[in-house]
DNA sequence: TCAGATTATGAGCATTTGCTCGTATTTGAT
DNA sequence: ATCAAATACGAGCAAATGCTCATAATCTGA
């Protein structure tokens, strides 16, 4: 029924592995410049400089193509924060939630377009099973963080708090890298703001229910 | 050298409206349930109901009746919004955050898929202008809510926080809709903490201007 | 050196897609 | 009833797109 949407084949020798990541390279120049609208496998092929026939060597469909890249992307975006965690050393709460701002913002900063275009495809295509995988990788990372800054945090809920606080990071930065120019610093500044005063919120975890409240 | 992305002429009968509803209904369907990736002229017109020409007696292009699909939605939630406010009277601080957050949560209540790809195509297509109008109309309705309950609120930014405080809620609910099944209740009370932190955070704007912190 | 495995090629097919344009139908005013 | 304006129609074109397949080039190990 639904189409495979993983490789078809891994590269074996040394070119192969450069046609493979021409293409993928090639893939995401071209989101990230015209967005979906503009992604085709034959543009792609072209930019990669290599032939179509090729591309469809290493990935069975357009999809699977997309689906790399939004692993690629993640892994990435997963390593940013190992890398900004394993700073962490006797610096306080708020620079440490600056530092992990900062990690996780990498890849908005770089490209707005490519950022939607993978989270619109993230929601289209069938990943549930890699998408909760990743959330939960990320969130384990949050875990120690939680503990050493106790003190600081009101009382949440950890696991609700580590897939949470990705998303708020996200949004902020989305939105004030989207203006014209783009405010970075504010950027920064706002998602660090949205983050510090979830954490402390004191009068937190007073769930809803069904309770009306018109 | 860039096509219009204005309508092209606008209903004056009756049977005039009910085609262009129609084909703006069908189309916001098609993107519900497909995403982008289903989303062409051909199929929105025979969805509708009506044919292809009559389709492009509206809109020029593909792209009109995409930016037609994005302010349509900007102006559902700004009434949403605004009809939550209507009922702010002799309410607490949180409950009146909580009637926000429901009333922005509405569309993505409704569906994710449609929410991302406006949100791709909104970031793809150059829509500055009309953007920053529909973030200032919102962010105006903010402020006498900041101003009544300035006692419960920190030292912040109106202006930032009157474009933050929508982002942060619209990700935290997109976030928890997307589980199985969507944790809809989570998601309010996840939004409702992200905004009242945020707004109480007393360490607020303290900038980073260019200071380094690793 | 040579055979088999791996990789690369690109013409081109089948289909899709955005859109035009000539024509037909309906509406509303007179 | 008449006519012009408004609306609706849909066959079909030109271009774009996803993808296949037969063939060629290159590499690897013996």
């Amino acid at each position: 029924m639904s189409p495979p949407l993983t490789p078809r084949k891994l590269p074996r020798q040394a070119r192969a592995h450069a046609t493979h990541d021409a293409i993928v390279e090639a893939a995401t120049h071209i989101i990230a410049k015209g967005g979906l609208a503009a992604f085709n496998t034959n543009a792609v092929a072209e930019r990669a400089g290599v032939s179509i026939g090729s591309l469809y060597q290493y990935f069975p469909n357009k999809d699977a193509l997309m689906v790399t890249l939004i692993l690629r992307q993640q892994q990435t975006q997963l390593a940013n924060v190992q890398a900004a965690l394993a700073a962490f050393e006797d610096i306080d709460f708020e620079t440490a939630v600056r530092l992990l701002v900062r990690a996780a913002m990498q890849h908005h900063r770089d490209d707005v377009l490519l950022a939607t275009a993978l989270d619109h495809e993230e929601a289209r295509l069938p990943l549930s099973d890699m998408l909760s995988e990743y959330l939960d990788q990320g969130g384990v990372m949050l875990a120690p963080l939680f503990y050493r800054y106790r003190d600081s945090i009101g009382a949440i809920n950890p696991a609700r708090a580590m897939r949470t606080i990705p998303v708020l990071v996200k949004a902020a930065v989305d939105c004030w890298a989207n203006t014209n120019p783009p405010e970075l610093n504010i950027a920064e500044d706002e998602a660090v703001r949205a983050v510090l005063g979830y954490l402390s919120s004191a009068n937190a975890a007073k769930p809803s229910e069904n309770a009306t409240v018109g």
